[in-house]
DNA sequence: CCACTCGATAGCCAACGGCTATGAAAGGCG
DNA sequence: CGCCTTTCATAGCCGTTGGCTATCGAGTGG
């Protein structure tokens, strides 16, 4: 027969309390029962474990041997148990996520803030990077979610993908300067001749921009290129040129003029995406509930034609 | 329920072969009986703990966070099992002996060295001190066993004391002088006024010298006193005097003399003993038995009347 | 000497772990 | 396109076992 918890659980309060009945009542058995599954575990172990001498049970060697041992299990049955429900209802784990740098930096900071604050047991990764590395890592299960460009051709079998919001993207200038255009919206045509900034290899507000003004039938023309978002509005402000830029950069740029563009409107949608063969650890779960909250309360002071939930 | 070893084993076992099937007969189990069991454990633990996907069984963060613990109380409990094993069949263990000074010299040395061989996983440890000191230490469970003097008044209830071998007291002195009397036996009366040396408080040498003395009708005559075992042979050795001895720390010295004494004649005997309600560790079983052929081939070469085996 | 304590024993029952047989769903392949 | 294979889940059965109550037996103390 195999050796069980439960006869450890005996055996450890026997030594503990050198008495079979007090040790029954302290195990929450029969004294009966106690003595039986103690009796189980000296045959299973081929040993004696005590010396039950009237009114003066004692430890054997054997018993000596096993008792520290038996402890030490009855421990870490104990911490396994609390190990999984502490994971379970969160309150340790780890979220890995990952985003573009547009979205790490404009959607994920406030929302982790406030899963932070909900669950602050949950350690949270975040990785940064193009929207192919993000799938790449999703499908390795590096990542358990991932902020994304939801672009159409990209329909990936093993992944699935929320759309979250749709939003416009706008050619951003300075604040400061006349508008790029005298209408309300600039005609995608209008760019061409025109100094832009454009983000580094990598960002796929680059390679749309660029087609944007190839399918108009021009080559953009380019004032700097190879910049981070910070750096390219942060050109754009200095008047070095225009940018295309998603609308939700300029939520917090009083400093820059955004327009959209038209002929065609350019939209982007912003989705979360997940490996669809592993089930969501519980704190993925947590947190498209808390992106979700987040998102209405971001989004309510500016939810023009720029930006719509879906 | 309560949680199972057999339970985290199945776990374990797909854990690590990402396989029902494998882990089953991996376990040597059924597929099905390792499925239910890792479904009871996730019921118990009240989390999955595995992605069962088809040909792609994964582990959850629960699972992740559990497997570490299981694995760690897998090797526990095997190390129990293998930790009792070991002192049953004696490959470890600790044996505590005491034994007064004269016995821990002459018998015990060699019979260590023999038990030491035998079984080479045993600690052992000795305690020299005289026999009230032994059968103290015996009560508080500090020995095993003890090898000391067989007072005849000394019957103490809870010790079970094994009379191993009665010897004679002999008078010592030095080889190279004339023998202290001129008869093969010397009777107590003759040690009237000879120089003695004493051995220190403690030996019961002592006391039975001087009780041996008060009875002969004279208080003995004290040349030094307060010595060890061995000082008091290196006194007597050069000339300061004689002493009361059992005739077995004389075996090895032949710069000694050994004369027998007579009205009355003096003998002790020597037992060992234990407590009688702790259980014996095999290893004090199998000392007896390493003590008994240690005996036999001991006192091969010098049986006369003054050492006889009982 | 009787009452009490405390562990062992006996006998019973429900629960459970294991088994075989079978189902169901997802690929793989002719 | 449908069949076969793989693989885990389900169903149903059975022997074992852990738990219970009742009782014994031995040692203890008033």
């Amino acid at each position: 027969m195999a050796l069980q918890i439960h006869q450890l659980a005996y055996f450890v309060a026997v030594a503990r309390t050198r008495h079979f009945t007090r040790a029954a009542e302290l195990s929450g058995v029969s004294q009966p029962s106690l003595s039986k599954q103690v009796r189980v575990l000296e045959n299973t172990l081929g040993a004696r474990l005590l010396d039950r001498e009237r009114g003066a049970v004692t430890l054997t060697a054997a018993g000596e041997a096993l008792l520290p041992l038996a402890q030490r299990i009855l421990i870490d049955v104990e911490a396994a148990q609390r190990a999984v429900a502490e994971v379970s209802d969160m309150r340790r784990g780890l979220l890995r996520l990952g985003g573009t740098p547009s979205l790490c930096a404009g959607l994920l900071a406030g929302a982790l803030a406030r899963f932070h604050a909900e669950y602050p047991g949950i350690d949270l990764q975040v990785r940064e990077g193009g929207s192919r590395d993000l799938v790449a890592a999703l499908h390795r299960g590096e990542l358990d979610l991932a902020l994304m460009i939801d672009s159409p051709q990209g329909d990936d079998p093993d992944l699935h993908l929320t759309p979250i919001l749709r939003e416009s993207l706008l050619v951003a200038s300075p604040a400061d300067a006349p508008a790029p255009t005298t209408q309300a919206r600039m005609p995608v045509a209008d760019l061409r001749g025109r100094p832009l900034v454009m983000f580094r290899e990598g960002y796929d507000l680059r390679e749309r921009t660029r087609a944007a003004c190839l399918a108009a039938g021009f080559e953009p023309t380019l004032a700097i290129e190879g910049g981070e978002m910070d750096a390219v509005l942060q050109f754009v402000e200095a008047g070095i040129g225009l940018a295309v830029v998603p609308s939700m950069v300029l939520r917090t740029r009083p400093t820059l003029r955004g327009t959209p563009l038209e002929h065609p409107h350019l939209e982007r949608t912003v989705a979360l995406a997940y490996r669809r063969e592993a089930s969501l650890p519980a704190s993925a779960v947590a947190f498209q509930t808390v992106l979700a909250v987040h998102l209405t309360t971001w989004g309510a002071d500016e939810l023009g034609d720029d930006l719509r939930l879906l």
